[in-house]
DNA sequence: TATGTTGTTTATCGATCGATAATAATTCGA
DNA sequence: TCGAATTATTATCGATCGATAAACAACATA
C-alpha cells in the first residue's frame, strides 16, 4: 500500500514531497512509514523499480520484424501497445522526474529502446526499401536519429498530455496509424539519399582499391 | 546577476533549490537575495520571464509562409533558427519544471506553438499539394498532430540531451534536414487520404445540393 | 489468561528551510 | 570631509524536514 501510494504521490508532486503528506494520504502516521522502509531513498528506489520493471513486453521485438505483416501494420500495431503499456501518468512523470534527477535508469532505458527498438525499426525499413542489411552497411547515426524522430513524436504526445497538461487527442490510435503512415512514407526516401550519399563515400576506397589491382 | 545566476540554479537543481545555495553561488550571503526579491515565488516568477521573454522571433512566422522558398528549405530554415534560439540547458529544463510544477506559462507557449506554427506549417502543406485551404475546409486535429508529431520528434532532442542526458547527434542541422524532408515526403500522401475522407462527407451535403439546383 | 511478537502511535530530535531585524560597511553628493 | 542613503552582513526566528526512541495496541500461540 505504502509503495503504491508513494508511486502516485511522488509522481505528483516529485521526489521532494514530504513523507508527512505521504502518511496522510495513506491515513497512518509518519514515523510508520519508516518501519518498512529505513529512508525515504530506499522507497524511491522501490518506486523506480515498481514503475519500470517488468512493464517490457518481450513480444514488441518479435512483432516488429514479424515480416508476414506489412511495416505499417507492425508500426502501428507496436505503437499502440508500447503506448498503452507507457502511457500512464506514473510512468510518465516518474520517468521525467527522475530524468532531471539525473539517475541513470534513464539513459538505461533510452539505450534499450535504441538498440531494441529503433535498430529494429530501421532494419526493417531497409528491408522493405530492399536496401543493404545492416550487416553488410552498418545503420548510421543519422538514421537511428529518423527513428528518434518517430519515437520521440509519438512520446511527445504523452509528454503534452501528462507534464504540461496540454489537450491531446482522444483518439491517439488514430494518431498512431497516420504518423506511422507519414513515416513509412517519408523516411524511406530520406534513407535512400542517405544510403547513396553512403555508398558513394564508402565506394571511393573501393574504386580506387579496384584502380590500383589494374 | 541574482537573476542570471538563479536561471542557471533553478535549471540545474529545479525550483526547491535553496537561496542559502544560489547565495553561496553568487559569493554573497543569503539574507541579500532578500533584498531584492521580497520573497523566493517572486525571484523565480523573474526567472520564468528571463528565460520566455523575448526568445519568440516573429521573423519565423513570415519565413514560414514564404512560397518563394521551397517548403523543404522553409521548414528546415525554421527549426534551425528555432533550435538555435530554445535549445540551452536554462529553457528546457526550466521549460519541464515548471511544465511538472503546473504552471500555466507552459500550456500558453503550447498554444502558441499550435497557432502560430504548426497550424501555419499545416496550412503550407495543403497548400503544397493544392489541396483545401483552411477556409474552406478547416484544420482537422488530426492534422495539426501530424505536425505535432514533426514538432514533437524534434523538440525530443533537447529532452534527449537536455533532461535525460543521453546522446544525441552533433550534426543537429543535418538531422533537421532529414527529419523534415521525412515529414514533407510522407505527411502530405496521409494528409489527402484524410481529406479525401474527409471530403467525402463533406461533399455529401454538397452534392445533395448541387442536385436539388438541377 | 498469560506471554511474546508484530503493528502502530506519541513525542521529539537535530538539521535545514525561507524570511526578518539589527547592525556594520560602503558609496556618493554637497 | 562629513553625513545621509545605500548596500551588505550577522544573528536569529518559526516552520518544516527526515528520522529515532519509547510507549501503546493488536494479535497469535500455548
Amino acid at each position: 500500500m505504502i509503495v503504491r501510494e508513494a508511486t502516485r504521490f511522488f509522481a505528483e508532486v516529485g521526489f521532494e514531497g514530504q513523507t508527512r503528506e505521504l502518511a496522510r494520504r495513506l491515513g497512518v502516521t509518519q514515523p510508520l512509514i519508516f518501519r518498512y522502509f529505513p529512508t525515504k531513498e530506499d522507497l524511491i528506489e522501490r518506486v523506480y523499480q515498481e514503475v519500470y520493471l517488468s512493464r517490457w513486453n518481450p513480444w514488441w521485438e518479435e512483432l516488429l520484424e514479424d515480416r508476414s505483416m506489412p511495416l505499417t501494420e507492425r508500426l502501428s500495431q507496436f505503437y499502440k501497445a508500447y503506448t498503452t503499456a507507457i502511457f500512464t501518468y506514473e510512468w510518465v512523470r516518474i520517468f521525467v522526474y527522475s530524468g532531471l534527477k539525473g539517475v541513470n535508469i534513464n539513459r538505461r532505458y533510452l539505450a534499450l529502446i535504441r538498440d531494441r527498438v529503433l535498430k529494429r525499426i530501421m532494419t526493417e525499413v531497409r528491408a522493405e526499401q530492399n536496401l543493404p542489411t545492416p550487416e553488410e552497411i552498418p545503420l548510421s547515426e543519422r538514421e537511428i536519429e529518423l527513428a528518434w524522430g518517430l519515437h520521440g513524436g509519438v512520446f511527445y504526445i504523452a509528454i503534452r498530455k501528462w507534464i504540461y497538461e496540454f489537450e491531446t487527442p482522444e483518439d491517439i490510435e488514430g494518431v498512431l496509424e497516420a504518423t506511422v503512415e507519414s513515416f513509412v512514407k517519408g523516411a524511406p526516401a530520406v534513407m535512400r539519399r542517405l544510403l547513396e550519399g553512403d555508398q558513394t563515400k564508402a565506394k571511393a576506397p573501393g574504386l580506387s582499391l579496384d584502380n590500383s589491382t589494374i
